[in-house]
DNA sequence: TACAAATATGTAATGAGTACAATTTTATAA
DNA sequence: TTATAAAATTGTACTCATTACATATTTGTA
């Protein structure tokens, strides 16, 4: 069984060619795609599929917690098949979107002043500013 | 002068009555409030004050660096006109949007594997889950 | 007062995302 | 295998936040 489809049974979702097809690209891309990017790059091999079929796809692999959703774009969000504690760093020059590893349990440690009472089930750290590349350009 | 004239003073913006009253608006609000908001409350006392006006103005704003954009919210914009360190909490119970205080240079300490060569000039930090009252229930 | 530059406004257009009905595929049982 | 129900996919139409743009208003200045 392919990794993909390893991933969804996993998380308690059955396998179709779609949805393997899309877990497949999120895991083996980490460009944190859009689902127009999705889409284009997926419709080469599977003719029919539609976005419905992706954006529906996407939010019951998100609900599942099988993937991450990110609001760090203004425009249009992305997703990221690693699930793993990571930050994202969006390049402000080539719009790009850059993993940033963490040391273990970094985000764990933060000192909050003011969170007794509230529950918290999700943490994103966003960064923005330039990447290597367009730092020097 | 009022707290709201002086501050676009400070960021070399030239007031107007329609900038004074959006950022009076987002300096006595913790609500981080999204465009509707600001103009359903706005528009009783400036009648003619229109949606563009206040896209514009935030976008003044916050280029400037007077106010912060959120992406916490996955359908729409929010702002904030604290621009101090803290990060934000969406219950999603509710909707509503909290602040987070963070003690002292919490973000700033954060340790990254692999940020050399990136140049870091905006940090968020989203948190999601439940609020307190949301929780009880 | 006259004129130019800066602001503000209203309408039309864009585009991401969703609702929904129709079609296709899959699973199950006789 | 065949019939049938449930699940998944698809395409179209729609919603709604945001932007583009042309027009109108206000402000600053000579």
């Amino acid at each position: 069984m392919s990794k993909a489809a390893e991933r969804l049974k996993e998380y308690g979702i059955k396998p179709s060619v779609q949805r393997v097809a899309i877990m497949e690209y999120l895991l083996n891309h980490k460009n944190h795609p859009t689902v127009d990017m999705i889409h284009h790059e997926l419709s080469e091999r599977i003719e029919t599929l539609s976005k419905t079929t992706i954006y529906n796809t996407l939010k019951l692999f998100a609900e599942a917690g099988a993937i991450l959703t990110l609001n760090i774009d203004e425009n249009t969000t992305r997703y990221d098949g690693d699930t793993s504690q990571h930050a994202h760093f969006k390049c402000c020059g080539c719009g790009n979107i850059f993993d940033i590893r963490l040391k273990n349990e970094e985000l764990e440690s933060i000192n909050f002043e003011s969170t007794s009472g509230f529950e918290i089930t999700e943490k994103e750290l966003y960064l923005k500013g330039l990447c290597p590349e367009c730092k020097n350009q």
